[in-house]
DNA sequence: ACCCGGTCCGGGAGCGCTCTCAGGGCGGCC
DNA sequence: GGCCGCCCTGAGAGCGCTCCCGGACCGGGT
């Protein structure tokens, strides 16, 4: 069994190239300051070797790890098992991989777990935190806060965008609302004009700003024309059948996602309306397999999932980076320059397909 | 902006608990030989400064991380969009975190980043390594068992079940050829003669083994019955299309996975067969939203996938504490005592709905 | 010829922890 | 009562790295 033989070090590599552990240091993290001909004798003695820093020795004097941890608040095994963490995920590898950090996902599955989190992440063993959370009432948020990590949030979080504690609250998140309004107007244009919307848990911000949006656009909406879902396909199903029970003559619905469009156009096809003829559909996401698997394939709003968790990393690494400028160096220009991180909110587009 | 204040040391804690940095160092990590006194003394002393150790510095000296790698090969975008990783995942994280084990989660993005992963791991960053490899000719696997890392694969790979360069190669995966067979009877015993089936992509072993299933109880099948699909369910509704043409006297269908069968759905549909009255139709995964969204709802063979990724950080950290017994201390029986870990496959059941 | 400034390299301390080893205290047994 | 041995604790070295600082060396100005 190939036993682990011991790693080279820099004392190795320095003995190879004929120089001190300093000079290999410097070449192996930049190499100014070192003349051209040694650096490329450092150089071969790395390969030659197969040198690799030890991160945990660098660590320990550096206080850096170049690694972000991503926490997922998941009480629900629903939220995880759509696509839209894993394009997350994607987006913020990648930016991640950029900069030559590591990625540590935190999963947590209830409350005994947030405890667990708030150590790891007041133990210092991240340069910053990555946090999905979704529900109003999660502790979880406020508990990061108090382990003082550089930290931005998916999604914009429950108590809004204004300060608190330390620091402005830093979030990426699409524009829920806008989007929202663009279908709802999209339905209006079409000539419908009783259009029901059918929500997403209303203790998450992104459904409670859907739900604004479509109030922005039918300012007098009837609300019975407003039902409760919770992102399921059976919670569409349950809220459409509300829907046509309470008011037959609905001829348009907005889905806060497209989950849940899809639990109405099954029932709207098993009541034996015809979709859009009879009641046009707009779902929202644009969760590729389920809108345009769906029968009609679904209207929807699309939002750039894996581009907003890019964002998220790029925010958090920038906030770092200036950070670390600060307290190396000038006191106050930086913010101007760099600019300090401030959240984003990503635009939204319409996808025509067959349901509206 | 709260400043990181230094974190507490061994040192402190020992001088605020009046003892030697020994003994804190020996209640922090279980605490044997120590009175029990002292231990109290020294528990207090932790809680009240707050004290975590720091990872780094421990790394440094025990050569362990409690951290492993889970490497997802991911070449195109649509296998990492579907619930299948979250869900494995999930069970790799429970696992990982019931034995205080970190997750470092790298994703391929191409050939490019092999090397990276390569590097990465070889780097002694992590104690082992769970490896998601679908394809026959990725070479990732190769150069992670040139790593030397202790590694568990997702999914049986390309390579067979023999050893190969040093130990056994070590896999989970789910009984995809005993599923299949048990599909391919189930539509049999319906009383369907001309059974049909859509692959997945042949450069997966699960498409082969799935395959190899169908075969096994279609012995001598209509070769023309068997199309190659991809996946998805774009690739679902080609390949119906052509079984259609073929043979329109098809009655029964396995694909083999739910995106596919949704796709032959949708076809089926469009040409006027009812399912399952004119054609059957049985899956491969039972993805719920995909499965149970399907109109009619999908039977299918079901894998435990959450169960599955547990099931691989196991097996990963009991060969890693074997490992660490064995070079601590006796030399060959630990093998007897505790068992070489072995490739593990688990058992599938199927799941009846409405479409078979 | 001397000094001064700048550039480049090496020596050495120390990051926070674990682990070995030696020593102190105490009970048991002759 | 004396001695042996065991259990517990503390001292100290050192993991591999970074970074400060001092010394060597070079060039130009006086």
């Amino acid at each position: 069994m190939t036993e682990a033989v011991s790693r080279p070090t820099l004392e190795a590599v320095a003995a190879r190239a004929g120089v001190s552990r300093a000079t290999v240091s410097r070449v192996v993290n930049g190499g100014d300051g070192v003349r051209e001909p040694l650096v490329e004798r450092v150089r071969r003695a790395v390969e030659e070797l197969g040198y690799v820093p030890n991160q945990a020795a660098r660590s320990l004097v550096t206080r850096r790890h170049d690694a972000v941890a991503v926490v997922i608040a998941e009480p629900e095994t629903r939220v995880f098992a759509d696509p839209f963490f894993a394009l997350q995920l994607r987006g913020i590898s990648k930016e991640l991989t950029a900069h030559d950090s590591q990625l540590v996902l935190l999963l947590t599955e209830g409350p005994e777990d947030h405890a667990r989190v708030g150590r790891y992440l007041a133990g210092g063993h991240v340069d910053g935190a990555l946090v999905f959370s979704l529900h109003l009432d999660d502790p979880l948020p406020g508990l990061i806060r108090g382990a003082g990590v550089p930290t931005v949030f998916g999604g914009r979080p429950g108590w809004g965008d204004g300060p608190r504690g330390d620091g402005p609250t830093v979030y990426v998140d699409c524009d829920n609302r806008g989007g929202a309004r663009d279908a709802v107007r999209h339905l209006v244009a079409l000539g419908r004009t009783r259009v029901a919307h059918i929500t997403g848990p209303l203790d998450q911000t992104s459904a409670v700003d859907r739900l604004d949006g479509f109030r922005d656009v039918m300012v007098d909406a009837d609300p019975r024309l407003i039902v409760e879902g919770d992102f399921t396909p059976a919670g569409g199903e349950r809220a459409m059948r509300v829907l046509l029970d309470r008011c037959p003559e609905v001829d348009a619905v907005f889905a806060a996602n497209d989950l849940s469009a899809c639990g109405a156009l099954r029932v709207l096809r098993e009541r034996g309306r015809r979709v859009p003829e009879d009641v046009a559909v707009i779902g929202f996401d644009d969760m590729l397999p389920v809108a345009e698997g769906a029968d009609p394939p679904l209207t929807t709003v699309r939002q750039d999932i894996e581009e907003m968790g890019r964002l998220m990393a790029r925010l958090l690494l920038r906030g770092l980076d200036r950070r670390g400028r600060d307290e190396a160096g000038s006191t106050a220009p930086g913010k101007a320059l760099g600019g300090a991180p401030s959240s984003l909110v990503l635009p939204t587009t319409l996808v025509r397909r067959a349901s509206a």
